[in-house]
DNA sequence: ACCCAGGGTCATA
DNA sequence: TATGACCATGGG
């Protein structure tokens, strides 16, 4: 290889992946995500999400929602001190306010949702990520819940997971982790959003920074007994 | 009084 | 390329 800045090294095997699922999807039960009932409301959900506890998302949906605020036009003519006003619970208010309205201005001239349907997953991937405040995982988040492209989420909990299983380092850059999952089970759009969720909802409730995770049943299940430190 | 949350950008070396 | 500072509210 020559360029070895692009080595693939994460390359799980496809059975480790399925099983790992299925453990979490016994211990926590389907997770049917994004828990959302429009497609903007994902695509907003997902910038005010960024670093922050989903309860606190809520409220701050919950806030637009009660200004019927929640469309693509409305949301686009709220004056930026109106907006960080509504965002307030969910935290970063100014920082978020700026980052919405960029995501749906490219999303505006993009044509719509309707237009975005039509574009290559590859594209609008970029689309995406060429918005300033828009990073890999909000991106992939909005590519795999709002536009159903097979695109795997990489988040924290994930790379947390994956380093207390063995599987990975930690370190590693977003795309190889993506990519790794992405080729171990290639188009799986229904898989990735449910293993997402349930990656999620494992994290929530044990998966912390500190402790290692002592005495969990997903690792144990997989060999480990919790002395992985991590 | 801590630590943490479904990140991302920017300045600096 | 790789750190560190910064953004900010709310729950455990």
């Amino acid at each position: 290889m020559a360029d070895e800045s692009s080595a693939q090294a994460f390359l799980p095997p496809r059975w480790l992946l399925t099983d790992l699922h299925d453990r979490l999807l016994d211990a926590y039960g389907p997770q049917r995500w994004w828990p959302a009932d429009t497609r903007l409301e994902i695509i907003v959900g997902a910038v005010l999400t960024q670093n922050t506890a989903w309860g606190n998302v809520e409220r701050a949906l919950n806030n637009i929602r009660r200004e019927k605020a929640l469309s693509l036009s409305r949301l686009l003519q709220l004056p930026h001190e109106a907006l960080a006003g509504l965002l307030r619970p969910a935290g970063y208010f100014n920082v978020k306010a700026r980052r919405l309205i960029n995501l749906l201005t490219a999303v505006r001239r993009c044509g719509g949702l309707r237009a975005m349907d039509a574009m290559e997953t590859v594209e609008l991937r970029a689309r995406l990520l060429a918005v300033n405040g828009v990073g890999p995982e909000t991106a992939d988040d909005i590519l795999l819940y709002a536009f159903e492209r097979p695109v795997f989420v990489i988040d924290a909990y994930t790379r947390r997971l994956f380093a207390r299983l063995g599987l990975a380092s930690g370190d590693e850059a977003y795309d190889e982790l993506r990519i790794g999952v992405e080729t171990a089970l290639p188009g799986e759009v229904g898989w990735y959003q449910e293993f997402h969720a349930l990656v999620v909802a494992h994290g929530k409730q044990r998966c912390r920074p500190k402790p290692a995770c002592p005495g969990c049943p997903i690792l144990a299940a997989c060999g480990f007994q919790g002395a992985v430190s991590g």
